[in-house]
DNA sequence: CTCGTCTTCAC
DNA sequence: TGAAGACGA
């Protein structure tokens, strides 16, 4: 019989540098085997060109490349995981099983289920903290409970934040000796299930954060970071980045305690995925109108700093910051239409899609979140353009015949639409 | 309990 | 210059 082994499985966390769990794995005393499973539950739902897809299966393809050239591989599966592990553990004498906590809903019911039945069979399940620098139960208010406003958050965020304590490196490479030696051949992308999408992924830059606030809010400059879809998928490790975020420029560190501010919201208020956080705002009366969020999600409201956005969004799988809310604000307030929609199709199509972001902001510009922009403001989506992108640099690259007759008239009138807005706000909360 | 505060603003 | 009311210490 062979000998025994661990396994551990990729799944956020797609890299081979500074990963908390593979590096306990491969200090575990056993050769370890990397897996990845293609879930079905989630990639049945997706197109057959789906970006993300493609991003994840190049990155597999990555790793696979430099465990080769170490004699070890990656064996990627597809189907539903707990059957994957089921047949797995007949394969392999397992020992030991390790991967990194994952806190989305489906995500902790799933681990849930699998871990009880590795341990029906004997085998160790070892989960670790690698997504974030505090986990939801770790920055919370002096009475225990959870905070819901993010500048005290951040607050007691940046107090327990310890550079050398919080951003030490798992390093992986001095035992990568200890990877199981094995030859699988990689799958082709048809064999999945899919077909490649013309949607590249735009490369990160972390060289230019020191001028971070002062450029990030101009979309035609394009100087954000780059670092969702690689932070999304683990590609880089949150301790790198926020490492660098400290050393450089606060308002992106700032940034990046956002993300942990709404998964830590989504952790402790599950119910924000289909609820609003706020439940005065469920009388708001959504107008709903298929035909105007048709527009909006093609581009076509006639206020061109939104259809710039939705444009860019929809050829690139990317929509610069500044103009998410943007885009956001104007479907929930000028339009009535229910973020539930909004944050839907963004979910669809942004390559850095991510359930704790997308929704938490979604409910931010909706005003139904917590910590949210208040319901009476709204964004003039034409002073907008004035303050950010004066020269219409943006606007001419994605919308290049707003100056024309074919590019169609306002939607609704802004002063219309805001107080059609306010009245139906202040309606519900009567 | 009170007081300061509240991502990304508009008119 | 005010915007509603609630959060957090």
């Amino acid at each position: 019989m062979e000998d025994k082994i661990a396994v551990f499985w990729f799944r956020r966390d797609l890299r081979l540098e500074d990963n908390v769990a593979l590096h306990h794995a491969l200090n575990s005393g056993f050769k370890v085997l990397p897996i990845f499973i293609f879930d079905e539950e989630i990639i049945n739902t997706l197109p057959k060109q789906d970006a993300r897809i493609t991003f994840i299966y190049k990155s597999l393809k990555e790793i696979d490349n430099q465990l080769k050239t170490i004699g070890s591989s990656l064996r990627v599966l597809k189907g539903e995981p707990l059957e994957i592990w089921d047949k797995l553990v007949l394969d392999y004498k397992v020992k030991k099983v390790f991967f990194n906590k994952d806190y989305e809903p489906y995500a902790l019911k799933r681990d849930e289920s699998v871990k009880a039945l590795l341990k029906s069979k004997g085998i160790e399940t070892h989960t670790y903290k690698d997504q974030v620098i505090f986990e939801a139960d770790e920055v919370l208010k002096a009475n225990q409970t959870p905070y819901t406003v993010y500048t005290p958050y951040k607050n007691q965020w940046l107090k327990q934040f310890d550079v050398d304590k919080h951003v030490k490196l798992f390093d992986c490479q001095e035992f990568k000796s200890n990877f199981v030696s094995v030859n699988i051949n990689f799958p082709k992308l048809v064999s999945i299930g899919f077909e490649e999408s013309s949607i590249k992924v735009k490369p990160y830059s972390l060289d230019d954060l020191v001028q971070y606030d002062a450029v990030r809010d101009f979309p035609a400059l394009d100087k954000t970071s780059h670092l969702s879809p690689y932070l999304r998928f683990g590609l880089v490790s949150i301790r790198q980045v926020v490492k660098h975020a400290f050393n450089t420029n606060a308002v992106f560190l700032s940034e990046l305690i956002w993300r942990e501010f709404f998964m830590q919201i989504l952790f402790n208020f599950p119910k924000v995925v289909t609820q609003n956080f706020k439940p005065k705002y469920d009388a708001v009366i959504w107008r709903n109108d298929p035909t105007d969020f048709k527009k909006w999600c093609a581009g076509q409201t006639g206020y061109p700093l939104v259809d710039a956005g939705m444009r860019q969004l929809n050829q690139t799988g990317y929509m610069h910051n500044r103009v998410r809310m943007i885009t956001a604000g104007f479907l929930c307030k000028h339009l009535l239409i229910d973020w539930r929609w909004g944050e839907a199709y963004f979910a669809e199509k942004l390559l850095d899609f991510e359930l704790a972001s997308n929704n938490g902001n979604w409910q931010w510009a909706a005003g139904t979140g917590c910590d949210a922009a208040p319901y009476f403001r709204i964004f003039n989506p034409t002073t907008q353009i004035q303050k950010f992108d004066k020269n219409l640099e943006y606007i001419k690259k994605w919308v290049p015949e707003f100056q024309e007759l074919t590019y169609p008239k306002p939607i609704i009138n802004h002063k219309e639409a805001r107080e059609r807005c306010l009245k139906v706000y202040r309606e519900a909360l009567n």
